[in-house]
DNA sequence: ATAGGGCTTCCAGTTACAGGAAGGTCAAGG
DNA sequence: CCTTGACCTTCCTGTAACTGGAAGCCCTAT
């Protein structure tokens, strides 16, 4: 397959593919012309990867899932351990995201959003956040 | 003031504030030795924006913003639609990482997380999405 | 005179790519 | 045979919002 074949199948950019070799997340094969050749194996792992990054691993930790996929003898626990890294880091990314949230939501509300320059949300801003 | 004594007090570091210079959210005075010199103006705009920040507005959101609370014949419609349209932004990425909390979490609570190498986690991501 | 702490500018690095320029390759059509 | 268009290649730049570090000036205290 080419570059855009397998971009296609497994749903990456051609861009992004040509990154991820760049870094060596995969090597894969090169035709008489430049051209870069992927096989079924190439197309697993850029799968493998695309789902990685959709759950949020960053790419290194993808390069260590990737590492530990293709051993054999790994631990599932290394596995998980990897996983509830990444699943804390999500935890403590919506925690930081509600708390902007509520605050934010809250100043929205008490804004009437007409023609006049009165604005609780500048007022919000301006003024040290109320202990409440 | 100088820079370290005006971040100490908008709880900002002092490189932010030399970058935010860079990009002309703040102009300081200059000392005739070349140093920075803030006035108390210059700290509420400072902590104006640490705030805005800190409610995960954009850096271009906060000269927006800043625009806004220094316009005195502003309309509060104008700054609720922009605090409207960061709302947004963030309720669509809290539900992203609550979509990827739920497909991890539920490959997380599969693995045994053993000695073992037989991995749900690594299966799942090798696998398509199972469609459930 | 020197030691320290604070200040300056400038340059590089971070994450994970995206956009675009300049140019080679290949198959189909005229 | 030539051209056209769709691919492909490499290389360079830019993104967001800083952070770290180097080299060097300024000021005060000892």
């Amino acid at each position: 397959m080419n570059i855009g074949e397998v971009a296609e199948a497994a749903g990456l950019p051609a861009k992004t593919i040509r990154y991820y070799e760049d870094i060596g997340l995969i090597t894969p094969l090169r035709e008489a012309n430049g051209y870069r050749r992927f096989t079924d194996a190439h197309l697993h792992k850029l799968a493998f990867l695309a789902r990685a990054r959709g759950l949020g691993f960053s790419i290194e930790q993808c390069r260590t899932l990737l590492a530990l996929y293709e051993d054999r003898a790994r631990a599932s626990a290394d596995v998980k351990a990897l996983a509830e890294t990444h699943l804390a880091e999500i935890d403590a990314k919506m925690a930081e995201l509600a708390e902007m949230r509520r605050v934010l939501a809250e100043l929205v509300e008490a804004c009437a959003g007409d023609h006049r320059p009165d604005c609780p949300i500048l007022l919000g801003l301006a003024q040290a956040p109320k202990t409440d």
